[in-house]
DNA sequence: CGTTTCCCTTA
DNA sequence: GTAAGGGAAACGC
């Protein structure tokens, strides 16, 4: 008899760390650790064919959870870091590779692997049978003996055989004793890996040493005042109580009681017709070639899994339907299942009378032991206002399960009517305490938090020192699928609901009168309140399964969902503003203001209201009755900029004037003026508020204020940037990619000429110029290299004669021979274009490198106009989304590695293609070129991009100088 | 008092 | 020609 055990939980890791991620090329699951899982049992089934063919063989693995040493020893493999977000999904895929492979599964509630393992070892070994335990795990050394029980190391190791038996003789090498003997060492050495204490000061060697000396531990315990080495010696007395644990934690259980019987684990054959099932769904078609032949059977006449296609990731917690009824159109697959938990969702009855209001300590502890069970759960703040720098905490609420959701007030107040704001209104939980109690919950690394827009949330936690994750996100599922929508919770609840939330107005009024959260009555508020938490809870099961089924769950888990709680800091960062600065700047611009509107009334003949467009396009075309006034839309004379220039260019001086005016004015009113009153009173910092689903192309937005419109083309403008400062004693970073998005267009419209040029780092516009007219790259005419720019920005934009004829002052007709020539030059171009034409109008979405989708509406429209307009856009959503999503990648990976090279930087800000970061002036130069690298190398190892990303960085005093 | 239009700031 | 946010005037109730 021969019984082979493997380490199912090491493969998996194993498998992970050491592959290139994968995802199912249908949906975007991630399988890599699947794929790597599959290949190496398939190998070993192969390799212990002949005369070590097994007779018993398992796959055992860890349940999750924790088990009974974490009741001996609660920091027992505590600093075990949690599973990456993507490996998650694919636990339970392991587990069905296992079984597709007819193979036993074998995880057990409160036992780890190790002792299921020890447990069966055991028992063939006493009815006289050879045992094979397949991992790397030096914990599994202690079961080793002479005649019965081996291990086998498949872990590829450069420079070593790729199947390494291992006997008592590499116990000897690793532990220096005789297996018997390793739980001893170990108890005595520790293991830093599993957090296992050990005795302070004693490593391997010397436990083995000692060990070998006394016979036991218990011996060497009861005879430690014999060693000589006074610290050894001290450190062992102190101490052995920590290696009694010690041993308890690494002494594997031989005795535990198996839910699945030895015998169980009777080898079974391979089967064609549950394995190629298996794979087929996985889409893993070169392991499904292989073992096609070895089992020599036709791959084609098996269909893949219908349930696994379907299912895709197995999500924790969700609705079950499988039993339910099949969907009208009785199609399977991923949209099938979606489908059918839409309809499961929609008929549970949405009844705000059934919210509970938790009002005391057993009344949450009740929830929170539900949440516990659940897994999940649905968690939404109420607060005293939007902007969650400012605002304090209210209420929070949850929900478990669809219909069952709760509110936790916790600031609510009285008597609005008196001056000071009332006191503490009745029935409400102590804050601190109710925090204490959700803290564990809110950070739980096993219970998924979800959240509409849960940014806002984790603001708020973070402030009460509460660091909230995991999280799932409803608004950032929505934006994944269907784009920058309308994806609020009223919005998504009519439209997948049919459900109108309660109106926060309709509590609170509406205007300056609103009142702040904290000022409602209890009972009326948490039904808003609770009603929230469902609503997104129900949303979370609806939307999940369609991340799968639309292939967008990699862009969701990758590129929108681990950028949240980067942004969140970001945020709490807030940036350095100085008021005196701006301060001075806005005497200075109102003064401009008021000297050039005493010019403009001379020039006018009457005193009128500058800012008025329509008062100035009276003066201008009907008292002075100037020509070449065109309308707007709306019938009114435009006065634009443009109209200006041309005025003034034909030497009307009040155009010039009101230019000016308009420049200064924007200046105080939007930035001198509007910024101080954005400075937190607590912080003293401006802290802006991304939004990160509401660009089309996955770009951010940045509101309250925007921070990235912070003027820098004019000399005036970027003085308001050096009232940007780093705190004292620190410098700001400004970073920024060089042309990236002409690069990622070059990468993906494959344009040799452009990514030579980038390759061997030319001036990207006077290399097209020089292209076009057949000019040299030196001495180059300013004007023909601007002709260049300019076309090379229209093609970004989707070029067309009348824009780029706009744009350069020219006739439309040249302006469409700059175009033909351009294109003659690059054809690749006209290829890509032509390309992302086709795709919108066949799919009614285009895609960016990273499969980020950006749909669009009406794209079969017949008006003309609309048609051209989608063409530009769906042009240019892939470049301009791409770049997005590559400093998106940087963003994410960024604090990590600055942490890991152990240099403080703060990341503050993010302007499209720049980051701006905050770091001690001792620090930056050493920052730099960590910040430049993470940038620059931002879409590996996901993509390897056909051009270089150049990245330029400064540090300075201010923004200004700093970019 | 809320919404739309016009204009202007950024990448 | 792409993508945003926002201030002030104008409009509408």
């Amino acid at each position: 008899m021969h019984l082979v055990l493997v380490d199912g939980s090491s493969f998996i890791f194993r498998a992970y760390h050491a592959l290139p991620p994968l995802t199912r090329k249908s949906d975007g699951l991630p399988v890599g650790a699947v794929s790597g899982f599959s290949n190496m049992i398939f190998k070993l089934t192969e390799d212990l064919k002949g005369e070590n063919e097994p007779t018993h063989f398992a796959v055992i693995f860890d349940y999750s959870g924790t088990s009974f040493r974490n009741e001996l020893y609660d920091q027992y493999k505590a600093h075990r870091p949690e599973a990456p977000e993507d490996l998650i999904p694919q636990f339970p895929l392991t587990r069905a590779a296992t079984r597709a492979f007819c193979l036993p599964s074998i995880e057990q509630e409160g036992y780890e692997a190790d002792d299921i393992i020890a447990t069966y070892a055991c028992q063939m070994r006493d009815r006289g049978g050879k045992v094979t335990i397949v991992s790397s795990d030096k914990d599994l050394m202690q079961l080793i003996d002479d005649d019965h029980v081996q291990m086998l190391d498949t872990i590829a190791r450069p420079g070593q055989p790729p199947m390494r038996w291992m006997g008592p003789e590499e116990v000897m090498k690793k532990f220096g004793v005789t297996p018997d003997k390793v739980v001893d060492v170990q108890s005595l050495c520790g293991d830093p890996v599993d957090n296992v204490p050990g005795i302070p000061g004693i490593g391997v060697k010397t436990a083995a040493l000692l060990i070998n000396e006394y016979g036991d531990l218990e011996t060497l315990l009861a005879r430690a005042s014999e060693i000589k080495q006074q610290k050894r010696r001290e450190s062992i007395i102190e101490h052995a109580d920590l290696a009694r644990i010690s041993k308890k934690l690494v002494q594997l259980d031989c005795n535990m009681p198996l839910d699945v019987p030895l015998d169980d684990l009777v080898r079974q054959p391979l089967e064609a017709k549950t394995l190629i099932p298996f794979l087929k769904a996985m889409e893993f078609t070169s392991i499904t070639r292989r073992v096609a032949s070895v089992l020599e059977i036709d791959p084609d006449d098996f269909e893949p899994d219908a349930e696994l296609a379907a299912k895709g990731a197995s999500i924790p917690g969700a609705i079950d339907v499988s039993d339910g009824p099949a969907p009208a159109s009785g199609v399977a697959g991923p949209d099938a299942h979606a489908e059918k938990v839409l309809e499961a969702i929609r008929a549970i009855p949405c009844n705000l009378d059934d919210y509970e209001i938790v009002r005391d300590e057993t009344a949450l502890a009740n929830w929170i032991a539900d949440i516990v069970a659940t897994g999940h759960v649905a968690v939404d703040t109420e607060t005293t206002g939007l902007d969650n720098q400012a605002a304090d905490l209210v209420g929070i609420c949850l929900s478990t399960r669809p219909g069952k959701a709760c509110y936790i007030p916790l600031g609510h107040t009285t008597g609005n009517d008196d001056m000071f704001g009332g006191g503490r209104a009745e029935g409400q939980m102590d804050m601190r305490l109710a925090l204490d109690m959700l803290r564990p919950v809110l950070e739980d690394p096993a219970i998924l938090k979800i959240g509409q827009n849960v940014k806002y949330d984790m603001g708020i936690f973070a402030r009460y020192a509460i660091t909230m994750a995991p999280i799932d996100d409803t608004l950032l599922m929505s934006y994944a699928l269907d784009g920058a929508r309308n994806n609020g919770m009223d919005a998504l609840a009519l439209r997948w609901l049919d459900h109108t939330c309660l109106k926060f107005t309709d509590l609170a009024g509406t205007g300056k009168n609103q009142l702040t959260f904290d000022k409602l009555e209890i009972e009326p508020a948490a039904k808003y309140a609770a009603e929230d938490a469902d609503i997104t809870l129900r949303l979370w099961h609806i939307l999940k399964p369609r991340l799968v089924a639309q292939g967008v769950t990699t862009v969701y888990e990758t590129l929108d969902r681990p950028l949240t709680p980067v942004l969140a800091r970001m945020e709490a960062r807030g940036v350095s503003v100085d008021r005196q600065i701006l301060s001075r700047l806005s005497g200075d611009f109102a003064q401009r203001a008021a000297a050039l509107e005493e010019t403009a009334y001379e020039l006018a003949g009457e005193k009128f209201n500058l800012g008025s467009p329509k008062q100035l396009g009276d003066i201008l075309f009907g008292k002075m009755g100037l020509e070449g006034g065109t309308k707007t839309k709306t019938g009114a004379w435009a006065t634009g900029a443009s109209v200006l220039d041309d005025l003034a260019a034909q030497g009307v001086p009040l155009a010039q004037t009101i230019l000016d005016w308009r420049g200064v004015t924007k200046l105080r009113s939007t930035y001198t003026d509007a910024l101080p009153s954005y400075i937190n009173e607590r912080t003293k910092r401006v802290h802006t508020s991304y939004n990160q689903a509401s660009v089309a192309t996955g770009r951010l937005s940045s509101n309250e204020p925007n921070l990235q419109n912070i003027p820098i083309r004019t000399e005036d403008g970027r003085k308001i940037r050096t009232a940007f400062i780093a705190a004292p004693g620190n410098l700001l970073i400004s970073a920024d990619y060089s042309q990236i998005e002409l690069r990622v267009l070059a990468h993906i419209a494959d344009i040799d000429a452009l990514k030579d040029a980038f390759e061997e780092g030319l001036d990207i516009h006077a290399m097209t110029a020089s292209e076009m007219f057949g000019v040299p790259i030196e001495d180059m005419d300013p004007m023909v290299r601007r002709r260049a720019k300019a076309i090379n920005f229209g093609i970004i934009y989707g070029i067309s004669a009348f824009g780029l004829a706009n744009q350069l002052g020219i006739a439309r007709s040249e302006a469409g021979e700059y175009i033909k020539t351009y294109f003659a030059r690059f054809p690749g171009i006209q290829d890509y274009m032509a390309e992302q034409r086709r795709i919108v109008k066949a799919q009614g979405y285009v895609s960016t490198i990273f499969g980020r989708k950006i749909p669009f509406e009406n794209v079969n429209t017949k008006n003309p106009s609309e048609r051209a307009f989608i063409e530009r856009a769906s042009i240019n959503a892939p470049i301009q989304g791409s770049a997005a999503d590559i400093i998106r990648r940087a963003m994410i990976r960024m604090e990590r590695i600055l942490t890991e090279e152990n240099v403080p930087a703060d990341m503050l800000l993010q302007v499209h293609d720049e980051l701006i970061f905050e770091a001690p002036a001792d620090k930056a130069e050493q920052a730099i070129p960590i910040i430049k690298r993470v940038m620059e190398g931002a879409a590996e190892p996901a993509l390897r991009l056909s051009v270089p990303l150049q990245v330029d960085a400064k540090a300075a005093e201010n923004w200004e100088a700093a970019h």
